[in-house]
DNA sequence: AAAAAAT
C-alpha cells in the first residue's frame, strides 16, 4: 500500500498550491501554507518510525484516505470518532443507531462533520468516494441546523434527477425519524397545483425544474433557508448543464441570508468545475480527494474489444443474461434514450426479462421499474445516464458499459461519468465488476484514455469466450452468492 | 442524434 515517504512526498507535492486563476489568491495562500505545515508537524515522526497515534487524528496521515483539506480560517476542527462528540441531538443519535444501524462515523462523515456543525458553519466543498456515507453528511447537516420550532423551509437539497430525490427524501425521513423535522419533495407532492398555501415543512428536496417554479409561484419561501445542499455538484455545476439553474437558486437564497451554508458534495470535482466551485462560494472549507484515488479498487474493470456493434449485444445475450440469475444485479449502461428501448426491447423478444429506464418514460412508469429493481423483482436494468450518478442498490455487482460515457462530442472520453456509473457496484466495500464493450477506433481509444486519466488498469477480456467471462466473474466473487 | 430538468 501507502509508504510513509509517498505521504511525506504528496504533502510536499505542487498539486496542493494549485491555485486557480482568478480566485482569491491571499486567502487559499494562507490556507495552502497553513495546510502544508499542519502536513510537515504531522509527517516528522513517520521518519523516525516511531508510532504516534496521539498525533494521528488528522486522516491526512490515514492511509487510505488522502484527503486534502484547505481551511478557511482558524477555527479548530477535531475529526470525529463517535457521533456523540458531534453534539447531535438524542433523536438524531436515535436516527443513526436505530433507524439506519451505524455504528460510527465513516472517514468522511468524522472528517466533513465538524466542518459543517461547528460555528461559524461555513459553507463547504467536498468530495468523498462513491458509497462513503456522503448523504449521510449532508442530511445529518440539514437535520441538525434546523430549528424544529420554527415551521418554514430552512434547508434545501438540490440534485440532478428524480430518482435522486426520491432516495434523498428517503434518507433524510429515516435519520429524521425521531427528530419530528418535517420535510417535502419535488417527487412527492405537486403544491404549485394541489394546495395554494406555502410549503411549511422544514427541510425539501428537489430538482431544479420543479424548484424554480415553486419558488417563482411563492410556493416555497427562501425567507427563512440557512442550508443550501447540492448532490452530485460538480454536475449541478456544469456548463451545459444545470449551471445557470445552479447560480440563480444560490444568488436567490443568499439574497435573504448573506450567512447561507452551501454544501457542495460530490465524488468528482475536476479541475474546471472545482475552479468554478471555488469562485462561486466563497469562503468555504474544502475537502478533497486525487482523482488516481477515485478508482477504486474493490470494482474489478474489464475491456471486451467487440467486432461490431451487433457483437455488443451478442456478448449480452451469450455472456452476461445467462449467468444474471447468479449474479446478483446488473446495470446496462447505455449513451441514447433509442438505445435503451431499442436494446430492452430486443433482449425481452428473446425472452431475456429485463427492465429499462431513461428521462423520456414518464414519472410514474420510472417509479415502477426503480421499484421492481429496488425490491429484486427484476435483475437486468438498462438504462441512460439518468442513473449514473448516486444510484444505490446494494445488490447491484455488475455494471455493463454498453456504450462508453461520453461527452456530447463522442470520441471526447466523460471521465466522470465513467467513475460514478462504475461506483453503482460495489456499494459499501461489497464486490463489483464493470465490463467497458468496445467498438470501433474511437471507442478503443476512449478506454485508453479513462485508463491513463485514472492510472488505473483495464484489462482486456476475449468477447466470444464464456468460459473466461465465467472465470473472471468468479475471480471477481460475484458468482458464489447464489440469488 | 446526449442526458438530465418545468409547464
Amino acid at each position: 500500500m501507502q509508504k510513509p515517504a509517498e505521504l511525506t512526498t504528496r504533502s510536499e507535492s505542487p498539486a496542493d498550491n494549485d491555485v486557480p486563476p482568478g480566485f482569491e489568491d491571499v486567502e487559499v495562500n494562507e490556507a495552502a501554507a497553513k495546510l502544508s505545515s499542519v502536513q510537515v508537524s504531522e509527517a516528522a515522526p513517520d521518519a523516525g518510525d516511531e508510532p504516534d497515534t496521539s498525533l494521528k487524528t488528522d486522516s491526512l496521515v490515514e492511509r487510505d484516505t488522502e484527503v486534502k483539506k484547505v481551511l478557511a480560517d482558524d477555527t479548530l476542527y477535531t475529526s470525529a470518532k463517535t457521533f456523540e462528540e458531534l453534539g447531535l441531538s438524542p433523536e438524531l443519535l436515535q436516527g443513526l443507531y436505530i433507524e439506519m444501524k451505524f455504528e460510527r462515523p465513516s472517514k468522511i462523515q468524522a472528517e466533513t462533520l465538524p466542518l459543517i456543525l461547528t460555528p461559524p458553519h461555513r459553507s463547504l466543498i467536498a468530495q468523498a468516494h462513491n458509497g462513503s456515507g456522503k448523504t449521510t453528511c449532508f442530511t445529518l447537516a440539514m437535520l441538525s441546523r434546523v430549528d424544529p420550532a420554527l415551521h418554514a423551509p430552512q434547508a434545501l437539497c438540490v440534485c440532478p434527477t428524480r430518482e435522486l430525490v426520491i432516495q434523498n427524501a428517503a434518507v433524510l425521513e429515516r435519520l429524521g425519524k425521531y427528530s419530528g423535522i418535517t420535510m417535502t419533495s419535488t417527487a412527492a407532492a405537486d403544491y404549485a397545483t394541489t394546495r395554494r398555501a406555502r410549503i411549511n415543512e422544514q427541510i425539501v428536496v428537489g430538482t431544479h425544474g420543479k424548484l424554480r417554479d415553486w419558488m417563482s409561484k411563492r410556493v416555497l419561501s427562501v425567507a427563512a433557508m440557512k442550508v443550501l445542499v447540492f448532490d452530485e455538484a460538480d454536475e449541478m455545476l456544469k456548463q451545459e448543464g444545470f449551471l445557470d439553474d445552479s447560480v440563480r437558486m444560490m444568488r436567490q437564497l443568499q439574497a435573504a441570508n448573506k450567512d447561507l451554508q452551501i454544501l457542495l458534495f460530490s465524488a468528482t470535482f475536476n479541475e474546471r468545475v472545482k475552479t468554478f466551485a471555488q469562485k462561486a462560494v466563497k469562503d468555504a472549507n474544502q475537502v478533497f480527494v486525487p482523482k488516481e484515488d477515485l478508482s477504486l479498487d474493490v470494482i474489478k474493470q474489464y475491456r471486451v474489444y467487440c467486432p461490431t456493434s451487433a457483437d455488443k449485444v451478442k456478448v449480452l445475450r451469450d455472456m452476461i443474461f445467462p449467468q444474471c440469475e447468479r449474479l446478483g444485479q446488473t446495470i446496462i449502461f447505455v449513451r441514447t434514450r433509442e438505445t435503451a428501448r431499442d436494446v430492452h426491447r430486443l433482449m425481452e423478444s428473446e425472452g431475456h426479462k429485463c427492465t429499462s429506464i431513461q428521462g423520456g418514460m414518464d414519472h410514474t412508469a420510472r417509479d415502477r421499474v426503480i421499484r421492481e429493481f429496488r425490491d429484486g423483482t427484476t435483475k437486468i436494468l438498462i438504462s441512460t445516464d439518468v442513473l449514473s450518478r448516486g444510484f444505490d442498490v446494494t445488490q447491484v455487482t455488475l455494471v455493463i458499459n454498453l456504450d462508453l460515457p461520453v461527452e456530447k462530442d463522442v470520441r471526447i472520453p466523460a471521465f466522470e461519468t465513467y467513475l460514478h456509473r462504475i461506483g453503482r457496484s460495489g456499494r459499501f466495500g461489497r464486490k463489483g465488476v464493470a465490463f467497458n464493450l468496445v467498438t470501433g477506433d474511437t471507442e478503443r481509444r476512449v478506454i485508453d484514455e479513462i485508463e491513463a486519466y485514472f492510472k488505473h488498469p483495464i484489462p482486456e477480456v476475449p468477447y466470444d469466450n464464456e468460459e473466461e467471462f465465467v472465470n473472471v466473474l468468479r475471480r471477481a466473487g460475484l458468482t458464489e452468492q447464489e440469488a
